[in-house]
DNA sequence: GGTTGACCTTCCAGATACTGGAAGGTCTAG
DNA sequence: CTAGACCTTCCAGTATCTGGAAGGTCAACC
């Protein structure tokens, strides 16, 4: 399919893909037309880097993701070590990610409509967790 | 405290900091000599942007979520609406990146040190769910 | 067959978000 | 009063796109 239809499948900009193309992060076959010919399995690899990118991996790092993608059936430390540091950096997101949230979630639910100066639970907003007993 | 102190608590470079401050993200009061003098609200907000810019939160977006922060005692629809929008942020990233997450589980798991020459579970790498009946 | 409009191509410039380094001022300890 | 660790500004470079110009290709319709 032409660069496109993986556009809309994927989500990424046709100009991001070749963006991705020109660094090498993945190469597409060519029609005889000199047109980008990409196939259901380049699409799935770039729905995966454009999630990736989304949620705060580096080209870099997904570059070292689609090489788990890519190196599947060589049954490499290497690649398992860096699937496991990935699967490590996920959690941490997740985490931060949560904990975001709650934060977030209590400045909207109890933080709003307050005229009162300072309010110490939105501060928890750049901690771990929210601290409530001096609201 | 100097901007060193507010670097290592923050986990923000110095450079960083200063650049934030460049484009209006924060600014910080100025001591007699010059230095920059941060609080520890301002640590807390630095904090808050560093783990929003690590979550994939841009710039820009992070200037929304300061806003709120800013203006917690203005009862504002706009400012909750932008609040509400970032919540709903946050749960489209938390999905995706659990998804990302059981999907490279799945492959360090059962997709390793397998000479097959193809892994259907890795194409479900790029989706929101994996696959698994075909493995 | 010719034309139109939606594709595609490359190339180059600009935007966003840092990041490194130089040149030099300030502070603290010995 | 000197050494080293800070701090300052400024300017240049990098990473990751993003927009636009100039032009080729394709499918459909007259």
């Amino acid at each position: 399919m032409n660069i496109g239809s993986a556009a809309r499948k994927s989500g990424l900009p046709a100009k991001t893909i070749r963006y991705y193309e020109e660094i090498g992060l993945l190469k597409a076959d060519r029609a005889a037309n000199g047109y980008r010919d990409y196939s259901a399995a380049d699409v799935n690899r770039l729905q995966f880097v454009h999630r990736s990118r989304n949620l705060g991996f580096s080209v870099e790092e997904c570059r070292q993701l689609l090489s788990l993608y890519d190196d599947k059936q060589r049954a490499s430390a290497e690649v398992k070590a860096i699937a496991e540091a990935k699967l490590d950096d996920i959690d941490r997101k997740l985490a931060e990610l949560t904990s975001l949230r709650s934060a977030l979630r209590h400045l909207v639910d109890h933080c709003h409509g307050d005229d009162r100066p300072d309010c110490p639970i939105i501060d928890g907003l750049s901690g771990a967790t929210v601290a409530c007993e001096t609201h």
